[in-house]
DNA sequence: GTATTTCCGAGTACATCGCTGGGGATGCCG
DNA sequence: CGGCATCCCCAGCGATGTACTCGGAAATAC
């Protein structure tokens, strides 16, 4: 897959966040591993980088939890991913010197290039109306 | 990086050995490796990959080695990604059943489909000319 | 003050990656 | 025909990362 567990996780909980984001909404760790069948105790830490990021806010004790810092349409999913990958300093063996190794590095930047336009594209409002377009017709289906 | 070390090396060998397909040319793993600064009992392998998945050919014995087994023109960089990165079945859990993970999944299908686009968009003639380009910027800085 | 929640850091099982090594098959060359 | 060069196949190995698990400390509502 293109993205890692952490990645995964770490955005559907945001998912989950921004749909109730209008109401000011507040979820609990235990709530939202529950709702997506996730590890409790390894969400735990995509959502404390997730803070550390700035992206959420949290709230200790009794009633606590987490909650968007921001509106979701202020937050962009390249930012997310940034965050939860965790900045592997310096990815990868500087590339060989050669010209035939250049090329490649070339052709990776294109690669990485395009990724990145795409999550810098996409803003975590974006998915949420996607995720309502889905769920609108699901209930059609009920009818 | 974007790519393994795996198909970086095998990459760059099919640019050494596009670049002497016009004269039949065929090169030897180890003569290769030195060029190119790498384990040459590594490369092995990655070059029995490519003449597994119909993109080199071998010749035994001595004078042996591999040579492509298409003008560089009709070989894609994908196809090339694709028999090196080893075809891992059923890549990943499957995807939760939840409408979050849906739309997380559907962004990766984007993702996965910018990449395979640019990927199937480069023929290893194309980066053949990206490095002649670059060995002539060269050469005129001796002038 | 106690129950609830987040916070922090460590530990663990498993897989993958990059690489090494041993021998075998094939084929040229004298 | 013997010897050597080269590819062929598969097995193992250390380091790293991934997906968790756990123990307990700090904050805070009631």
């Amino acid at each position: 897959m293109a993205f890692s567990a952490k990645t995964e996780y770490g955005l559907v909980s945001l998912l989950e966040l921004a749909a109730i984001h209008p109401q000011g909404g507040v979820l609990q760790v235990a709530e939202i591993a529950a709702r997506q069948g996730i590890p409790d105790r390894y969400l735990e830490q995509m959502l404390t980088s997730l803070r550390r990021g700035q992206i959420l806010r949290s709230i200790r004790g009794p009633r606590g939890g987490y909650q968007l810092a921001r509106p979701p349409a202020e937050i962009r999913i390249a930012e997310v991913v940034i965050c939860l990958e965790g900045e592997v300093a310096s990815r990868g063996t500087a590339a060989r010197q050669s010209p035939e190794f250049e090329v490649i590095g070339g052709l990776e930047g294109r690669l990485e290039q395009a990724r990145q336009a795409i999550l810098e594209g996409t803003s975590l409002q974006d998915l949420l109306d996607e995720r309502d377009l889905r769920l609108q017709s699901q209930v059609m289906y009920f009818i």
